[in-house]
DNA sequence: ATTAGTAATGGAAACCATTTTCAATAAGGA
DNA sequence: TCCTTATTGAAAATGGTTTCCATTACTAAT
């Protein structure tokens, strides 16, 4: 991971600390980790991957670092309905694309796409606004995914 | 559970018939129960109120059952973050409306909403065949989902 | 009705992602 | 430095879901 001067570091040093935690080698090596790779990552898979850097970096740290990084809204928590949860950068964290997820129930293949995004953001936008006065919710995300077979495991 | 005469139980029975799987006791009693009841219930909830009538239906039967009832469409297994399965039946089962659901992060409320969801249909259509083209994938379902938190856990 | 083959079942045990416990350590402020 | 609190890792616990396996219920011939 390299030395943190770019943009991205600080970004993350502002909001972790703004909020009154600390950014440590744990914390910041799964957010080094997370931005720099493009795959939807499980708690175990960070794990390994941290591991070979930063040996010291246990698997429960791993657990709480992604709950509170997701708590500070700095990340997603994924369902693929493969029983372990994955986790992305939250969109608007340096230049994250809105995008949502097309999954293989086959494979458990995910394609992320960006194509139609714009109709559905807008529309999630009226919606949730509709919703937020309707039910008094005060909506923080929301969730757009498509199941399906892909084109190897439709074939069988 | 009134017994086998209504719309309802003939439409199981051909279904799960015509997929060469046999519509025994306890598969009846689940989705009597899922057919009646509006609220989105886990496993457990299910074995719960079907033992007190059919106290020979075990847990195990009552997972392999949802699994089943999944496959074959007549079911939706739903994922409302608290770490358990929530089941119901799936929409164009006897008059089931299209709808979406609205999940608090704080108390775990599932609100399910009806309005705006025609746009969302159509969007949602438009989408899928967009989807289906480019990416070769044979499309079944979707999920759409807000979080936020309800009135109750905002006002603390 | 008997038989044989297969589907379905329940209870116990196994599984496994995630959480909790707890004692140790690191960091920061007075 | 001393004190308080945040953070940590290893091990154990948790709990929803699956798997095993021996038994039972169906079904379709014979
Ligand atoms: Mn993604
Ligand atoms: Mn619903
Ligand atoms: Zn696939
Ligand atoms: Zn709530």
């Amino acid at each position: 991971m390299p030395r943190g001067h770019c943009r991205g570091q600080w970004w993350w040093r502002g909001r972790v600390y703004g909020c009154g935690y600390r950014l440590t080698a744990g914390r910041e090596a799964i957010l080094g980790l997370l931005s720099t790779s493009k795959e939807h990552m499980s708690a175990e898979d960070i794990y390994m991957k941290i591991h070979t850097a930063y040996s010291n970096v246990g698997l429960t740290t791993v657990y709480r670092t992604l709950e509170l990084l997701s708590d500070l809204g700095m990340i997603c928590k994924l369902d693929f309905g493969d029983g372990r949860a994955r986790y992305e950068l939250a969109e608007g964290v340096q230049g994250v694309r809105h995008h949502h997820h097309l999954v293989c129930t086959g494979c458990n293949r995910v394609v992320e796409y960006t194509d139609f995004i714009d109709k559905e953001v807008e529309l999630l936008k009226e919606t949730e606004k509709g919703l937020e006065e309707k039910y008094h919710f005060k909506i923080t995300g929301h969730v757009i995914q498509f199941s399906g077979l892909c084109d190897r495991c439709s074939c069988k």
